[in-house]
Formats: C-alpha cells, structure tokens, sequence
DNA sequence: AGCTCTTATGAATCATTGA
DNA sequence: GTCAATGATTCATAAGAGC
C-alpha cells in the first residue's frame, strides 16, 4: 500500500507544478520566450476583491493590463492560446466597457481574437435589482498569436443527444440527396461514421455550474472550467501558465492532466495554503520566492 | 362562429400595425420624437444578405449604424429600451470588432449600455472548423437612454419546480453537461404541471432554438425572443418599433401581445409578403408607402 | 390525446479552386 | 499577389405524419 502509495506520487512528479509568489508584472519578465502553450487565467476583476488585490479601477484596468499581456505574448509558443475569463461590472447602472476597450487594445499589441466563448453559470449569484435579471454568464476570450494554433478538438467530444437513435434507423431522403450531393464515393463511409459515433463536438457556450469547491478564495472558478480548455489547447507533457492563479485551480487541474503547471500570485497568504495543501517546497530562484514540486 | 371571428378581428384592430416601406436611415426622421416605449431589431449582420441589403462592410459597420442609432435614441421614450440583436462575424479566422466598437460609438452618443443579454441557440448551424466550434449564442444588447427604465420583470417570471430534484437523479452524463436550464425552453406542452409551481426570476441569458417559422426571410428571429423582450419593457398599448423589421416577426409579435407596432423595411417584397399575410390596407404617408391595419 | 417516428434545414466557416 | 465563388463539413430542433 505504501509503496503505491510512493508509485503514485513520483508519477505526479514527472509534470512540473510551480507557484511563485509576487506580482505578474514582475516575475512575467523573467519567464523565457515561446515556452508555454496555454496561459488560461481569470485576472482581478475591476475594483473588485479589493482586500485581496490593489483594486484596479474600471478606468485604468487596460492599461493596468496591456504590459501584462504584452509579456503573455512574448512567453507564448506560436501555437499557443491564451484564454482570458473576464466579466466586465456594472457601475452607475451600466457594464463598464473595459473589457471591450481591452479586446480592442490586445489586438493592437499583436494578439487574434479568434473566438469568445461563453461561460454559462447555471447556478450564478443569487439577488433581485430593479433594472436588470441575475448575472448568469461570463466571457472566456479566446486570444492567439497566429490563425493556425494547437486544437484538439475530439479531447472534449460530449455524448450525442438521443436524437441519434430513432433517426439512424432509416436514413431521410434528405440526407440521401445532400450526400449525394457530394463525392460520390463519400456516402457509405458516411453511414458507417454516423453509425458508430457517439459522440459530438461541442459549441461555443459552456454549460457549468459554479461548484466553487475552494472556499478559501473568493473569486474561484470550477475545476471543468479550465479542465476544458487545457484537454482542447494542450496535451499531455505541455505547459499551462496562470499568471493570476488565486486559489491554484488551474494549477491544480494541469497537473492532475500531467501537464506542467506554472502560476504567479501575488497574495502569499494563497500560495502558502496551496503550497501546505499540494506539499510543495519552498525555494528561492532569482529572488522570487517560489513553490514547486521537485 | 362567424361573429367570434369578427370579434378577434376587431379586437386586433385596437392596436395598431404598420409597416413602412423604405431605408431606416430615410424614414426615423419623420417619427416624433420621444414616441416608442421599445425598440427592438436585429440589424444585417455585416457583409451579409447582400441580395436584399445593401451588404454593409464590417470596417464601415460603426459609421454606418451610428446615424440611425441617433435617430433611435430620438424617437424613444425616456423610460424607453433599445434591445440589438446581433453578433459579430468572423473575417480571416479572426471576430471582428465591430461590434464591440459599436457599443463604445453608441455610448458616446448618450446611450447607456445596461446591460448584455446571451440568446443561447440551442440548434446552431452544423459544422466543423480546425480552430473553433459552431457558434451558438448572440448579443442581445440592452440600451436604454436613463438609468431608470420600464422594467417588467413579473411578466417573464419562470415556472420553477421540484421536478428538477427528482429528476436529477437520474441524469444522464449528456443531460448533466448540456444546458437543462428551463429558462424558456420546452414550453406550452404542459402548463397544468406549473400551475402550482412557484415562479422565478430568469437570468440574462436565454435558452432558444432557431425554430424559424417564416421561411421567407433569411434571417428570421423566433418570436420567443422578441416576445420575451416585449414583455419584460412593455406594458398593453405600448409602442414597439422594429426599423430593420425583415420578415416582421416583431411587429406581428407585439401585435399578438397587445402593443402598437410600427416596423421599417427596406425590402418592398418582404413588406408585400407581410402585408398580404395580414390583410393590411396599402397607403401613402408623406410619400411613404405604409402598410397597416387601420 | 398523447405518444413515436420522420423529415427538413438553419444569420456558419474554412480550404480549395479559379479569375 | 489578391479576391471571389464553390464544396465539404455537421447537430439539434420543430413540424408533421402515423399509431
């Protein structure tokens, strides 16, 4: 039992997990260029968490962000993806449009707005205003360097709806005539691909509950959320870097993944919960006090 | 019988249609201002349906939808909303930002941007794409010109029941990662269930599927989005205003619910084809051709 | 009436081909 | 070189038919 018990953990540690402790802007500069292939990240929210962070105001979070994501860029491999789950706040009885404004400047600086994804909380906030209904999504924006980048799409395939039974009994004249439509030599490999299926790809909307299963930090997303994204962007023995890591989700999910893990955060009192909880040593590399695995 | 039917008819006839026939730009000048309660409309998306639109191009979008928008904010009333219905395309692997853009033009000219509703289609278009999934959500963007807006919540109110509970249990895996929120889907086959249900308040994001029940025009909407809207900033005998009105499912949904409707549309065939449908009397108006029911 | 089963198709996007 | 047209790909709904 011990021994497995050994087994298992020198398996985990075959893929990096690091935390350093300290502030995005400055330890991003000391990370090597082109060396990740995800950097999926949910950054402070304007004004918000602001005993936990410095509370940026909705007015200068771009340019609070812009340097940032100018070294995201320069860390990330050319196939790599950078996914960004924000929600922009009402203030005065309107969305702020920082996160509009901030889509619009990465552009600038060189990244590709390939896609926004939607996050759909079933279970969000619960509340009553007089001028709007519960807050139930949040936007995951998909950003790359160049328009061909890492996807592996059949790494988050979901069960086909039951559809699929009744209707693949007899095939609809319809389908006949699009098939033959086509090549010609495609139709009965068509059926045959149909028939054994069970699976499809998914959409751009997300459905997830906000299990929230770190109570410690405020603001934790649920561990499918980046769960997703690191099986569709990376795979296995690839580099996943969260530069604002909170309670260490997405740390914590690449690695269970056996991917390496990198993550910056600037509260030391999260990375010493997640460093005791994970049993990571505590090391000094240039400076920056860092918690790894090995 | 035939008396019940003149009844209906009559009844109709107490809230008033029209549809007019010409370039939304031309013709908002002529309505007074502060006259509709809601404008709700789901402009050409750019560079699309070029055979009826003129096919507006995503890097003119802005310049092109800012005048009209001005004349929205105009004729609406004070307590008024302005609902858009609308995504951006994507152009050379990338989403263009025109509509982001949009948003950030429309709040320097005095609109203030409430709030941003998610129709999340259930059936989107098929597809496959080696760097994104099918695309199955859109904007639907609240303005409003007041921080203080008509605001109807009871009338959108969701049955919420029990039965989830029970029926949890025995989800299955696929019915547990797709969406299974009630909000508006799957409606009308068993309201006696309901009855005794309590109601809830539903969230900003809509569950619907593209059912498209009017062939006619490309780009219909289903009425169970207009209709939500409608109800949740409109009272009986408000006014609602479609300037981009295509097939007419707004103004024949505002009609069914008892508020006044007045549609623009640049296609004479579409205003025919609806005329016609609806037994509508043909007029002139200031050299406007018009089609209403009065 | 209330099921089950059948049928049609939808604001799409990308790679390839041809001008 | 750029730009436009065409083909290939694909899932979930509603409406309608049948029992």
């Amino acid at each position: 039992m011990k021994s497995q018990q050994l087994l298992l953990i020198n398996e985990e540690l075959e893929y990096s997990l690091q935390l350093m402790n300290g502030d995005a802007g400055d330890i991003l500069p000391c990370l090597p260029d082109a060396s990740v292939d995800l950097i999926i990240t949910s950054p402070p929210y304007a004004d918000q968490r602001k005993n936990v962070y410095g509370g940026i105001h909705a007015d200068r979070y771009v340019e609070w962000f812009v340097p940032i994501a100018g070294e995201l860029l320069r860390v990330l491999k050319p196939s790599g993806s950078f996914i960004l789950n924000i929600k922009e706040r009402v203030l005065k009885g309107e969305r702020h449009t920082y996160v509009l404004e901030l889509i619009i400047a990465l552009r600038q600086q060189g990244w590709l707005w390939t896609e926004e994804y939607i996050w759909h909380k079933k279970n969000c906030y619960p509340g009553k205003w007089p001028n709007r209904f519960r807050d139930a999504w949040e936007r995951c924006i998909h950003f790359t360097k160049n328009k061909k980048f890492a996807m592996y799409q059949e790494a988050v395939m979901v069960p086909m709806g039951d559809w699929r039974n009744s209707r693949l009994k007899n095939l609809s004249a319809t389908d006949k005539r699009r098939d033959e439509s086509r090549v010609m030599s495609g139709f009965g490999k068509k059926i045959e691909n149909w028939l054994n299926r069970k699976l499809a790809y998914p959409t751009n909307v997300l459905n997830l509950a906000t299990e929230c299963s770190n109570k410690n930090h405020a603001a934790a997303f649920p561990d499918k959320l980046p769960e997703w994204f690191i099986k569709l962007f990376t795979q296995r023995g690839d580099t996943v870097l969260d530069p604002f890591s909170g309670s260490g989700t997405t740390l914590q999910v690449a690695n269970k993944l056996d991917r390496h893990s990198l993550g910056i955060e600037i509260s030391s009192v999260y990375c010493e919960q997640f460093a005791v909880a994970r049993d990571l040593k505590k090391v000094d590399k240039n400076g920056i006090i860092t918690y790894a695995n090995d």
